[in-house]
DNA sequence: GTGTAATCGAGACGGTACGTCGCGTCTTGTT
DNA sequence: AACAAGACGCGACGTACCGTCTCGATTACAC
């Protein structure tokens, strides 16, 4: 996840970029976030925390916002497995599993929260929080997906880019309004929703009385 | 909708609130946040708009985003008919569908991605949003999930709860990550995954039967 | 001393003054500039402990410090007796002690003190304070002055103009930079200074001659 | 006359004070009040015409008050000289003059008179304005009578105390009620009332005797 | 070694908006 | 008409951060 300015490269004089002050901005915005909150996280609160001065902070990220985002990318690992359980059904499960789990953690939902509250307010950071963070999740799904599609488990409906839109559409609804995760009753109920077709296309009417 | 500090009720002495100063300054929240974006709206460029003191502001509304939601009430009809279409199914596309027209208001829908997002940033106003904002959206759904489940057309999957998440997940989703509403083959998407049990009549009986 | 800004007179319809609510804010304006000082004080606050409306104020007074003076007339009483002593030296002897004796009362010299400051910096009141304070304690001790000169033992220097602006800047000087009274010391000091060719009257022509 | 926060003196890191700005803001604030007068004199008003912060001045100058003694510094230079002309009476005569002559800037004069009515109601700068310049006033006319003492020629009344209060209280006094300075005339009077009996040396000796 | 160049901490700077306070005025209903 | 109450337009307060700009004091590479 890059969102330095300057991805150095090519070797140029003068002094290094201190990766002492970088760690310590990253631990100081995410130590206060927790604290004080987002509203009242500031680049002079950080710095101070950081002990270091405000511009270098401003050198290397463009709001407190990016910050945090490469904060959150340094402190969590939010990468999820999509690796083959055998059937559509079983990846969709694991995939909604896997995400519950990392919600688990309040600290990192609640940077979650507030990270795709900014990308509403700061365009150039929504920019950024789409293509680095939320394409990355539709991504890793969709290789679920595509790899049903090769197993020939993918029921028709609904197509990809609608399971896309409920899957993570349910996953951040439940984070931006209830701020508290999805149960495993919703886990099962999305996971046979979004996959009863596949199972049986034939026979609904006993899969029904079987969910019972 | 209501969110002014004090209902009056009875007869008090001194002067009256003044409808020209609410109005003014409703009207001026909501062309400003359209001219030059949330981030750049301020009390004091709504006061001076509308010619009235920040004192006024303050007395009525605890922030900018009271305010806003106050003014889309007022500019916008947010309410969507939940008229009887006969059939879970229409009913579902109409509600889908009449969310879909609202969120061609391109000025309405900028409005409620900021609102959401100051919802996570601002606790109190999180607050009021979901209990005045959300949780009618939700209210106006279950209104058409209690008459398919009298009627008898309501499928047992997904439960009434996955619904409501499902369906204002995916709608709040493509608001908040692409900014562009759901389109027509989406809503058809959506409507035949939620409903699909229902298209199988033959099952319906035994499952009202099962469920009630 | 009238500062009242409509002296009634003539029989008006309506309700007549409350004398109640007068008495309630001078009060209240002398009591809170003890508390909190001078620049503290607030129209606002008066109204508040007065129990009345700021209209009722702002009707009767222009400023605080018109309220202040008039409260200051009706608590203190400002006067100093100028009888005969029996000579001119007695005469300027008891007026400084009188004015010692009264600048005792810490509550009153803080007010005269902020109303001088307030002279200097509001020109209406200034107008008023001069001509309703300054110029009666002047006229006090001219009526000293006369006596002397129709009794005979006045000295011819320094002038009864200079006498005025000595006692009164002496007094005035003290209290206003020192914040304490003149004590017995500079009375005996300032009276002698100021009488002393009248004590010794074979000296002054002499004294005339040699000025020239 | 130094009343900066922080003399810094020692070499700290960090940008240094700008002089362009104390300079413009003590300029705007001496030009300021005397278009505006000192009651429509405010700190934004005064960053405004300088063309500065307002922090800028907080963070050096607690008051308006604070700005305005060190612009009169800045503007002019209000120490009178106390040369020896030759004789007691002489020196007080000059010292009286060269006030005189100091008070015909009536912006200076202005300036004075408000200074010391926020010194009755600061009590911050009450003390400042004590010790930074009636005193150094004081203190100057206090050379002379230590010279006259040396000389000689000091009268035994009024002591040297009472001298500083009649003096100054009667400039002060004239400063502060009529608005225009001493005259030629009180200056005479002045003079003589404070040094007649310099002029008798019979009685000289004797009184310097008693006093040491 | 000795420039030259970039980074670092610190902190002053010109700004902008904050949320509060008090001003003096203006209803509103009561006395 | 005056009164208590209190909302109003207004303007300044003193504060907090913004993002920029000196400042010495490091570092590091290039000569």
């Amino acid at each position: 996840m890059v969102m330095d300015k300057q991805p150095p490269s090519e070797s140029r004089p003068g002094r290094k970029r201190s990766a002492e002050s970088r760690m310590a901005i990253l631990v100081a915005a995410f130590e206060l976030v927790g604290e004080i909150g987002y509203a009242g996280l500031t680049i002079e609160g950080i710095a101070n925390r950081a002990g270091c001065g405000k511009q270098t902070i401003y050198r290397w990220w463009p709001s407190k916002a990016h910050v945090l985002l490469e904060a959150l990318a340094v402190k969590a690992d939010l990468y999820i497995t999509n690796a083959d359980h055998g059937s559509y059904t079983d990846d969709v499960r694991a995939f909604l599993e896997d995400t519950f789990r990392l919600s688990r953690q309040q600290r990192v939902v609640d940077i979650l929260r507030v990270l795709m509250a900014e990308a509403q307010i700061n365009e150039e950071f929504g920019e950024l929080f789409r293509s680095s963070f939320l394409q990355r999740r539709r991504d890793a799904l969709q290789v679920v997906l595509d790899r049903a599609r090769t197993r020939g488990d993918l029921p028709p409906r609904p197509t990809a880019s609608t399971v896309l839109d409920i899957v993570f559409g349910t996953l951040w609804y439940r984070l931006l309004t209830t701020r508290r995760p999805m149960g495993d009753d919703l886990v099962e109920d999305l996971t046979a929703t979004l996959t009863q077709a596949a199972q049986h296309p034939t026979n609904t009417a006993i899969d029904l009385g079987d969910q019972q």
